[in-house]
Order: C-alpha cells, then structure tokens, then sequence
DNA sequence: CCTATATCAGCTCTACTGATATTT
DNA sequence: CAAATATCAGTACAGCTGATATAG
C-alpha cells in the first residue's frame, strides 16, 4: 500500500475547515480535529487488536464478551447483563454469544432464577484461552503502548464525559 | 433499551483487570480504560453523526468523501488521492463512489493526466448537500459539544501521537 | 517487466429493524 | 395485560482478500 503522508491528514482538513467555513468558529474545528482522531484511532486500534486475537479465534468484540465472563464469580452470566455491561444490542449479543459457543468457549444453559432468560456459561477451554489472549494483549498495551500516562488518563477522563452525556452511566 | 448504568462500566471493568492480573501494573489497566473509551466513544459518535445525516442520503464516510471533494479547488479528485487523504483500502473508495454516484453527488469522470485513473467529480447537487450537512453537523460539533476545549485539544494531541505510530504520517 | 489504478466477486463482521415465542 | 428476555429473518455498511484489466 502507499507510505505515510507528508503531513497530518486531520490537520490538512482542519485548515481546509476554517477556510471554507470561516464563521464556524474555533470549537468546531477542534470538534472537529477531535472527531476524525477518534474515528481514525479507532479503525488502527481495532485492526491491530482483532489481528492479535485471529489466532485465539477470537474479534475484539467476542473478547470483551469471554473476559467480562472470567471475571463473574461464578463463570456465568445472563445474556442480558452481557449487553448491559458492553453496551451492545439484545441481538448483537445473541450473535457473539452464538459464534463464541461455536467455536467451545461457552455453552448455553436456562437462567434458573429467570425462565424468561438464558445464561451464557464459560468452559474450561474458554477460560483457557481468555487468559492467553489477554497475556497477548497485555505485551503491547492494548496497541496503546506508545502513549504517556498522560495520553491514557487524559484520553479516558475526556471520553468519560462523553459517555455520560450519551446517557451510557450516571454520575 | 434499558436505561443508564448506576456506574461507569469502563471504571468497573479496571477494577476487575486489576484484581485478576495483579502484576499487569497500572498503565495496563490505564491502557485498557483507554482502548474501552475509545471503542465505545466511536459507536456513539458514529451512531450521532450517521442518525443526523440520514435525512441527506449520506453516511459519514461518504459525508467525508463528499466534504473532501468540496475543498478541492476543481471539485474533483483522483480516487486514489481520496483514499490516500481519507485512509481507506482502494475497494473501500470505490465502493463510496458507488453510492455517492448512485445519489447524484458525484459523477466519475477519466483523469485526463493519467489514463489508469478516475476522477470524481462533485456535481452542483452534491455541492448543495455537503453544505447543508455540514450546517447541520456543526450545531452540535459533530457530537462533541459537551466537551471544554481542553479536551477536544487533548484528545487531538494523544490520538494524533497514536496515528503517527500506526504510520498514517511523518512528523 | 514491474508497478499503479481501479474494479469485481466474495467473505466477515457489527449494527440495526421488525416480528415472534416465552415468561414474569 | 404489559414488560422483559431472547431469538430469527433480513438489511446496510465497512473492511478485507484475491483476482483481473488497463495503463504508466
């Protein structure tokens, strides 16, 4: 594929920004400026990670999804608290759950305190390959592990007050 | 869908990164809070942005297509130039090509200075509709106007540290 | 001859809508 | 009965691989 670019892309379009939208005023480029990052980072991260994950068999996504079971009690969670927890939709995670359970990571079984409900149930194999996947994950932080303590903290208080104001936790 | 969370569920999930991997350290779980922001920053931007240009027939993928051509001083550019600036797979852009096309805003046109190449050429329509997207996209700064301009710079500094790293550009 | 541009077929994945059976 | 849980069918989209035709 082609090289790096000569300059910073986001840049280049937050010149272009104010030149053709000179009213727009110094918030919005940076809005801006802060919105393609986002985006972009996004896109480098979840390539990086789902690329370290192929080889467990794993996405990002259906990892999220098998860690946030290792780390319940009891190894077992309802379906609907795994979509609470990751903030995903009933049928993203009847869809994750289907392909982890196909792959031997997790079986089903009835919720016996809710007969409206299903809980997702870790295997053994499952938990033998999350604790190997996260080892991975860990040896380059996360695809974060160029940036400062600073970079992290700042990052996370930022886009925490982005969440609350999307109504995903209160305060 | 259910309602918000009594807690931050990234915060939550920190927690337990550190109870079962006591020895990762703290700018492992720094990083993880950081990666899960992000993550999930993306979707509810996404998720903004896509639902507020529905209504002009546009994505924002292709809303960044479209805005491109319209800082380009001749309204047209090389689909590889596109790609280039917009950091997406040559597949990728002919697919936005397609549907700009199919909707009117752009028109494909042979690059007369390289006989391999494409132009896309913006029409008077796609012209029009960039501009009222982007009236539209700017009353909430795209998504982020509940953020001081602190953090949108903040945000700007760390991601763009990440996308140096990842290669997109030189300093 | 090798490289670059663009397209095409085909695949994976996530996200969403709308409908449905079951149970509380 | 109304609400919650989970599933299913179907759609849209982005992202990618591998192959191909054309031209520099």
């Amino acid at each position: 594929m082609s090289g790096p670019l000569p300059f910073d892309p986001v840049e280049r379009a937050s010149d272009s920004w104010a030149k053709h939208y000179p009213d727009a005023g110094e918030q919005v480029y940076a809005a801006m400026r802060a919105v393609t990052s986002i985006m972009r980072a996004q896109q480098i991260l979840i390539a990086g990670l789902d690329a370290a994950l192929r080889p467990f068999g794993l996405t990002f996504a259906r990892y999220e999804a098998l860690v946030l079971l290792t780390f319940s009690s009891t190894g077992a969670l309802p379906l609907s608290k795994i979509g609470e927890r990751l903030q995903v939709h009933a049928t993203s995670v009847t869809n994750l759950i289907d392909r982890l359970e196909a792959s031997g990571m997790v079986r089903r079984e009835p919720n016996p305190r809710d007969g409206r409900g299903t809980l997702a149930v870790l295997t053994d194999e499952g938990r033998r390959i999350a604790d190997a996947a996260t080892r991975e994950l860990h040896k380059n932080r996360f695809g974060l592990e160029g940036l400062s303590a600073e970079d992290l903290d700042g990052l996370f208080a930022s886009l925490r007050r982005l969440r609350v104001e999307a109504g995903d936790f209160e305060v």
